[in-house]
RNA sequence: GUGGGUGUAGCUCAGUUGGUUAGAGCGCCGGAUUGUGGAUCCGGAGGUCGCGGGUUCGAAACCCGUCAUCCACCCCA
């Protein structure tokens, strides 16, 4: 028989890396919190309209890369590809809008996107992202930067660079995009295959384009910068000045556009240079129509998106090893009496809240000592018929391998005492 | 969807120009006199050599196909 195997681009998490995806997951947790955030948990999967609305029908995500199949009754549901659209739907049937703004909310979860796996890349990943919404007002972009950035100092993520870019309004790309077109029209020769497509698609993204050619086609292009309304240069510069204040370090990088169509003024993304191909580490905007576009009350929002499978990739060992082993206690119980009196001690002591562990594979006092070794226990109690005739068990200190009497009937007081002095 | 690399024990990998029962290290289980772990020594379990064809007296090795995985393109977190 041919065995099960998991599904491509999606991992198991064994319990030996568990511990660093927490790390990385209480540690944004408790900087979203101290920022003011509260968690939202919204389903992994919703009506295939609401993300095809959002984040835009002629997207790469939209278009190829959804999880999309038929319910029952025949209405087209699919797994999340990113976090925002659920948010933002949760928010508008709530009637969120209805509550005190401002309102800010995180989430942490896993994403789905049918993409060829690759380094830092699959097809369930995991994203701790925020949404912040009611305030259009260029300090709540700085304060979701400033929490990205922060969560990813905390961590010690090595190579990172901040970027940011201004998308003005929809009516500012509106208005550039004739002018961006003509000019793209103009070199279309000395552009790649897939940006020709682009030109009458999606023309903005021929910037961020990554073949060298392109680049440099693009260099002359006439910039979003310097067709923006007034409205949105201020904006921008005040956002600007805001991440200055803060001692936020970034890099204006003009060509930067989301893969996102619900976008405008602010977009940044964090890279890191130690990651591969797959560079960036999180990323986001603003989105102020994106609230009304699917039903909602005019509502500005800005936020942000961290890749968790990327940040475990960088997260360094030396970050990790501070969490201490918590003290514990093996159960070494054998003989025809010593073995159930060690199995009625096992769950006296976590019935008292002891981390307590045994191998009731072992027969033998040495190979359960060798078991206590190699599990780290801090003591083992060793019961065996002897200690059942004598009402007394033996706490060995497997550091120290100092031996002490401990009477059965008064195991959990006596441990309990030891257990507060290490 | 496209390209390239790699598939041998739980893990990391050897395996000479095709040649007999496929190896090592680590890990796992057990033992080294009677109830005391880590070190050392000894022993043991564990492999359809990814899968399916083909070439050959003979294939882990050569050829074809296929699948898986990794990396890159694309795109994104």
């Amino acid at each position: 028989m041919d065995i099960i195997k998991g599904i491509k681009g999606v991992k198991d998490l064994l319990p030996e890396e568990t511990p660093r995806w927490r790390f990385i997951e209480e540690t944004a947790r408790r900087w979203a919190l101290l920022y003011g955030f509260r968690e939202i948990r919204v389903p992994i999967f919703e009506v295939t309209s609401l993300f095809a609305r959002s984040i835009g029908a002629s997207t790469d995500i939209v278009e190829k890369e959804m999880y999309t199949f038929q319910d029952r009754d025949g209405t087209s549901l699919t797994l999340r590809p990113e976090g925002t659209a659920g948010t933002v739907r949760a928010y508008i049937e709530h009637n969120r809008a209805a509550d005190p703004l401002p309102q800010k909310y995180f989430y942490s979860g896993p994403m789905f996107r049918h993409e060829r796996p690759q380094a830092g890349r699959l097809r369930q990943f995991n994203q701790f992202g925020v949404e912040s919404f009611g305030m259009a007002d260029p300090r709540a972009d700085v304060e979701v930067i400033a929490l990205l950035w922060r969560i990813l100092s905390d961590l010690q993520l090595p190579g990172l660079t901040l970027e940011i870019n201004n998308l003005g309004s929809a009516t500012d790309r509106e208005a550039y995009r004739p002018h961006l077109v003509t000019y793209l029209q103009r070199i279309t020769d000395a552009l790649c295959g897939n940006c020709r497509r682009r030109v009458d698609s999606n023309p903005l993204r021929v910037l961020d384009c990554k073949v060298p050619d392109c680049r440099s086609a693009t260099e002359a292009a006439p910039r979003l910068a310097e067709m923006l309304s007034n409205e949105a240069q201020l904006y921008f510069r005040a956002v600007v000045t805001g991440l200055e204040a803060v001692g936020i370090p970034y890099y204006m990088n003009h060509r930067l556009v989301r893969g996102l169509d619900y976008y405008c003024l602010t977009t940044f993304e964090v890279t890191s240079t130690s990651l591969g191909a797959q560079n960036a580490v999180g990323a986001g905007g603003r989105y102020d129509g994106l609230v009304q576009t699917l039903g909602g009350p005019p509502t500005p929002a800005v936020g942000f998106a961290l890749g968790l499978e990327r940040m475990a990739l960088m997260l360094p060992e030396s970050v990790l090893t501070s969490a201490q082993r918590p003290v514990s206690i093996y159960i070494a119980g054998f003989g025809t009496h010593g073995s159930p009196a060690g199995f009625s001690a096992l769950e006296e002591l976590r019935r008292a809240g002891i981390l307590a562990i045994s191998d009731f594979r072992a027969t033998s006092l040495k190979s359960h000592l060798r078991q206590a070794d190699r599990l780290g226990a801090t003591f083992t109690l060793i019961i065996g018929d002897d200690e059942v005739v004598t009402g007394s068990g033996i706490l060995r200190d497997m550091h120290t391998k100092v031996q002490r009497d401990i009477p059965l009937t008064s195991l959990i007081p006596q441990i309990s005492s030891l257990i507060g002095a290490c």
